[in-house]
RNA sequence: GCCGAUGUAGCUCAGUUGGUCAGAGCAGCUGAUUUGUAAUCUGCAGGUCGGGGGUUCGAAUCCCUUCAUCGGCUCCA
């Protein structure tokens, strides 16, 4: 017999050899119905592989990571098998489950070519297939044998990786007539695997190397229950309304145009209004917390970008240098604000008793990102960053990140955004020759940030070979309407441009120190910061930044004349504010404003031109009864400081 | 840049196999109505069917090419 402990210390004795199914099973059979895969000792597993000792034991439902993941590493072998079946002499690359379900890697040979057109087929053999209820077998297989199978199958993408991969360590899963290379674990059977979408047709280049083959890549969802599709699916659909192309379109925010050039943003009146907001409030932020404004060109000399080491990095893919009638010179469109600052700070002599410099500009910036990368707001060819550098001596390092991490979350706080996370980008150490700056201060710098993060008890995960080429970095992250995630903040330990433009202090020791660079982001860029803003709030902005607060409903022309009063006190009293007087009934009027998200409707009759007041209706909401127009005035005032306290 | 898809009025979309297929709703402008908390009615105007080239007696529709957009890949200082 074996002592298995569940997840609440309980713990009973079972057989030795059974299977994590079986004890599901003598729990009930209902559970036994809903559990896709178990961890037994730490280690994930298949329900159908039997437990020989002592173990620590959790079942995973649905509602687990590890359950989905199961599950939709299953489906994506049932596609496998589905292809291969209608695609005979199909080359598999790879298959896993990801966040939405699952994708598979694949070349079809032969100049065929998968379009969406041929999904529904594919499904529909995935539901024939599924139907069959194949079980999932699992075995183990020397490297040799591996490589013997897939060369005799002509797969060669699948070889590549055997070759890879430790001897003794191979698995093989077979489902009806589909073998795969894979670590599992999957589910007993695909028979749990009840409703198929196929979702979306994409190239990726096999192991992600642009100069690798093009492989065709299938995505794809699955559930247990015909029911979860159809909400997943009215789930999309809602978050698609959410995007902020589309609402940006609708609220007249923004938008781009042939003729001036893709990936180039034009903020139309209410959307340059939201930004103008938006940095408003961040300079009084900054000036509280010591930050000295300053203000640099849009171009500059590639001398600058040759001593940053910008130019060699990424002159060859940026906006081509800029000619002058005066021979060998030339100029960039300035592609970030580094370089500006460190002759900014080289302006002055510094002394250790003056740091930290701490340097802030909303600086437009201009990338020349490849053409398929552009994407609305949040990607684009010029934008305006939030941009700040501190400079500071080797000793205040760790306080200044902390106090930056301090301020970002601030921020963050005050815009009610609650759903991010911080990544923690470091070098690839396998591949060092992508960065600049020794070994030391890469260490330093990785160290400080680490350091800082705990400190702040900030929940960070670390991504290996996401570091910027002179630093590594903490990034924070949030999420669109669809799941994507986007960089917002960033904070940047540097010791390498310090360096290049040898930027020094005065010690007490009257010597000459360098001193290091932070540099950091809170929004990352007004541009990407409003769309994400956008998604997060489908376009109901928070009264302080909305462009326009309030719209005056007359119910009929015979009130304009009062209508036209208040809207003037009220615009006077800098609450922006329009008049909807339109010969239409109040009914459409409310619908069309509440369309166009003003947070305030102010509905006039006959009852307020005589008593002098107004009836409030908040977007959303519905009626919240009349109010004198000054009381108003003071209710938004106090909502809007309520909102930036926060 | 690469793979796949899409592109018809300001917006959302119809438009069968090439032949009354240049259409609708919303928005806009007219006129009527004077309205009490999510759509009043009338009329009008709006498009070289993304651009260019080709096939054909005839192209929104078929082919080529180009641009842009969308979903991914790669990239993201």
């Amino acid at each position: 017999m074996i002592k298995i402990t569940f997840p609440d210390g309980a713990h009973k004795e079972f057989r030795k050899g059974i299977t994590s199914l079986e004890i599901a099973e003598q729990i009930s059979p209902r559970l036994a119905s809903e559990v896709y895969a178990a961890t037994v000792n730490g280690q994930l597993t298949d329900l159908t592989r039997p437990i020989e000792n002592d173990a620590a034991f959790k079942l995973h439902k649905w509602d687990d990571p590890e359950g989905k993941h199961a599950f939709w590493h299953s489906s994506s072998h049932l596609m496998a098998e589905a292809l291969e079946a209608l695609y005979p002499g199909i080359k598999f690359g790879i298959g896993p489950a990801v966040e939405n379900g699952f994708y598979y890697d694949v070349d079809p040979g032969n100049n065929i070519v998968i379009t969406e057109a041929d999904l529904p087929a594919i499904e529909n053999k995935m539901k024939e297939l599924a139907a069959a209820g194949h079980p999932f077998i699992r075995e183990e297989i020397s490297k040799k044998d591996a490589l013997k199978l897939f060369e005799s199958k002509g797969d060669n993408y699948k070889t590549e990786l055997i070759g890879e991969l430790e001897d003794g360590t191979i698995t093989l899963y077979r489902s009806g007539t589909f073998t795969d290379l894979c670590r599992g674990p999957h589910l007993p059977s695909t028979e749990p695997i009840k409703a198929i979408k196929l979702t979306s047709l994409a190239g990726a280049y096999w192991r992600g190397d642009e100069k690798r083959k093009m492989l065709t890549r299938i995505y794809g969802i699955t559930f247990p229950k015909q029911k979860m599709l159809d909400d997943y699916l009215v789930f999309l659909e809602e978050a698609r309304k959410r995007d902020h192309r589309r609402i940006g379109k609708e609220l007249e925010l923004f938008t781009f145009s042939p003729k001036v050039g893709m990936g180039l943003p034009l903020w139309l009146p209410k959307g340059a209004e939201v930004r103008q907001n938006l940095i408003n409030f961040l300079t009084g932020v900054l000036r509280k917390r010591g930050y000295k404004i300053v203000a640099t060109p849009h171009i500059g000399d590639v001398t600058l970008y040759k001593t940053s080491g910008h130019y060699e990095k990424y002159g060859a893919d940026s906006f081509k240098p800029i000619s002058t009638p005066q021979e060998g010179e030339q100029f960039m469109l300035k592609p970030m604000n580094c370089p500006h600052h460190c002759e900014i700070y080289n302006a002055t002599p510094h002394s250790y008793r003056d740091l930290p410099f701490r340097m802030a500009e909303f600086g437009t910036v201009y990338r020349y990102e490849q053409s398929g990368e552009l994407h609305g707001l949040t990607r684009v060819r010029s934008f305006t960053q939030d941009d700040a550098h501190h400079f500071c001596r080797p000793d205040q390092l760790l306080d200044e990140f902390k106090s930056i991490i301090d301020l970002v979350l601030y921020v963050f706080k005050v815009l009610n955004f609650k759903d991010f996370s911080a990544q923690i980008s470091l070098r690839d150490p396998e591949n060092r020759q992508k960065y600049i700056g020794s070994d030391e201060n890469w260490e330093k710098a990785e160290k400080a940030i680490i350091e800082a993060a705990a400190d702040k008890n900030l929940e960070t995960t670390v991504v290996k070979g996401e570091a910027a080429f002179y630093g590594p970095k903490l990034d924070f992250m949030v999420r669109d309407a669809i799941g994507r995630k986007w960089q917002l903040g960033t904070i940047q330990v540097d010791y390498n441009l310090p360096e290049r433009f040898d930027l020094t202090y005065n010690g007490s020791d009257n010597q000459k120190h360098r001193p290091v660079m932070i540099h950091r982001a809170i929004f990352g860029s007004m541009e990407r910061f409003v769309a994400v803003l956008i998604e997060n709030t489908a376009g109901k902005l928070p009264l302080w930044l909305a462009p326009e607060k309030a719209v005056i409903l007359p119910i009929s022309d015979k009130f304009n004349d009062y209508a036209t009063k208040v809207l003037e006190i009220l615009n006077n009293s800098d609450i922006c504010t329009l008049i909807d007087d339109r010969s239409e009934k109040v009914g459409k009027k409310i619908r069309d404003n509440e369309l166009k998200r003003i947070p305030y409707l102010l509905v006039i009759g006959e009852k307020e031109a005589e008593s002098g007041t107004i009836s409030v209706r908040k977007q959303g909401e519905g009626d919240k009864g009349v109010m004198k127009t000054g009381d108003f005035i003071e209710f938004i005032r106090s909502e809007i400081s309520r909102e930036l306290e926060n």
